[in-house]
DNA sequence: TTGTAGGCGTTATCAT
DNA sequence: ATGATAACGCCTACAA
């Protein structure tokens, strides 16, 4: 159409020093008259390279994934990089269906978070490859963590100080990693104050908020109530803060609750929920830049931990002091 | 590797029906065995059809975008078409830049919610081949909605009818599409009742839920208090009701709360919220077959307008009987 | 049932 | 500074 070969139209195209303004004008007005745009996956096939990173999460629809991808997303595009994101429902299946696809599309390398598969990936980088970072899966040679055993332990530890030694915890077995590590925090520092954690304070949600309230109300027809519940994340504490007011149970006078992730929305509960912090957007940023090293090649990295902190709002306060001593007789 | 010609691979992997089982099997395992995987780069340069939709979204960490995502996902899988995300953070430039982006990679079709182009899409649709459908745009051609005028209306009819005379909207000026609807919604109805809005009545937050407890703080300090609070969407209505509450304003008694979008949060609010349902499974699923239906050829699709219903739960409540009459003689 | 040949749209290499 | 040529990895006729 400009009347050159397509070696010059791809010149121009990328600003190589090595053609002459006039023609390299004309030819990127023409390309912009008729709305050429070149094709990915052709450059793709003979570059060898998309400069895409693929990324496995569990749900779109979970707010700490959600704000993880825009951390993710923002340090990828400051390198160069596009991201493919792909849901795996924390479904073991899906999630290699997932992965499999990204090899089919020759990502330079792929972020997993909520992975059901986990340390499953050391075979998988042998098979593949593309080079594999897990967020919050401390166990794998190239993760990114926060650290869930000391925000755990901050959480559970605050709350013995404030007099409680009734503390039960609402756990989410689909986040096993992360759930394991925040139960054993939660037993840790009940262990080294001597606190007995009764059977029934250990108690499962299915992940979404409607099973958080039941684990809550089984928690309220439990023999001995929980004077405090340690909360696998924010979305469960607002569900326990919830199934709590509507039993007329108040907080934290009656009651102390505790989260984990520290959303966006956490300052906004009633009360505004106490909870532990997790960096978000320096997991999003430092997984990229440890998927950046591997990706050229640079073996050496080290797995991460990112600190975890509690922050103290509204929701937690001193133990009621109820009849302690004479119930205990009974339950034992 | 196979001792045979690449075609033949090809159809093995492919299961064409012309190929002996004894080569297909024995080509199957190899091409397991070596963990071979095509090349979708190259397939889909010779076929000349990415079987990928892009999707435009505003942010990623918006609990209605993100179920709305989970639905498209769904929808376009069982079509046959993976998804393409990318984030636009509400940005007129970045949108154009992430359809650009979309048209590099060939996508078959694009669906874009919170576009700040709107019509623009009208002239974009001549220069790009692919089609676009919008979600939450009812003036382009190609576009499936909420009900936002009905929804509002509802909301709104629904606080008159329990007494309110001193209604207040907090807008959302980024969304100007969905607000402006959701704002003619609530004019309509205190029109028709004839009801006055008082000029401090409309307020505006920033998007952010810190915008939106600033938005209510002003209506606080506002000469006359309204007695109830129409919300742009459900999070602005959690910042409304944490503010109200840490202002000793009761909800429901002192003033009323709707939100709008009925998140999985919303019944799980302190009080639960009442609010608009918009059906995010089915507003994601009609976009994806409508973009189906474009992208085989079919031109005569219609715009699509989906219901919105009002959820009553507990935070809208009988109007309190305050000295109405005479303040108004003050504040006029 | 299998192989051969051509081409998808781009870039890289080598000439000119 | 520009053009010709080959190649990227795959698919689809067509021929055998």
């Amino acid at each position: 159409m400009a009347g050159v070969s397509p070696s010059t139209v791809s010149r121009a195209l990328k600003a190589d020093a090595r053609i002459s303004q006039e023609r390299s004008q004309l030819i990127l007005r023409l390309a912009h008259e008729m709305d050429y745009t070149p094709s990915l996956a052709a450059r793709d096939l003979v570059t060898q390279q998309t400069n895409t990173i693929g990324l496995v999460l569990s749900y779109m629809s979970d707010l700490f994934v959600g704000s993880l991808v825009m951390s993710i997303e923002e340090a990828a595009m400051s390198l160069g990089y596009s991201v493919f994101l792909i849901s795996s429902y924390r479904d073991a299946k899906r999630e290699q269906e997932a992965v499999r696809s990204l090899h089919e599309r020759r990502t330079a390398g792929i972020i997993v978070t909520g992975s059901q598969i986990d340390e499953g990936y050391v075979q998988l980088r042998r098979r593949y490859a593309q080079p594999v970072v897990l967020i919050n899966c401390p166990s794998y040679p190239h993760s990114i963590s926060s650290d869930n055993l000391a925000g755990a332990r901050q959480a559970v530890e605050h709350l013995v100080q404030l007099g409680h030694r009734q503390i039960a915890y609402i756990a989410d077995p689909r986040s096993h990693g992360a759930n394991l590590d925040r139960l054993t925090g939660y037993r840790s520092v009940l262990d080294r104050h001597q606190i007995l954690i009764e059977p029934g304070w250990i108690v499962e949600g299915d992940g979404t908020m409607a099973g958080a309230q039941q684990a809550v109300q089984q928690l309220l027809v439990s023999r001995r109530r929980p004077t405090a519940i340690f909360c696998f994340n924010d979305l469960t504490a607002i569900a326990a803060l919830n199934t709590l007011s509507q039993a007329g149970v108040r907080v934290p006078a009656d009651c102390s609750v505790v989260g984990f992730d520290d959303l966006e929305l956490a300052p906004f509960c009633c009360p505004p929920l106490t909870t532990v912090r997790q960096h978000r957007d320096q997991l999003g940023q430092r997984a990229v830049q440890m998927l950046h090293q591997l990706i050229q090649g640079q073996c050496e990295v080290q797995p991460e931990t990112l600190p975890a902190e509690l922050v103290v709002r509204k929701t937690t306060g001193p133990a009621p002091a109820v009849a302690e001593g004479r119930e205990e007789v009974i339950d034992f």
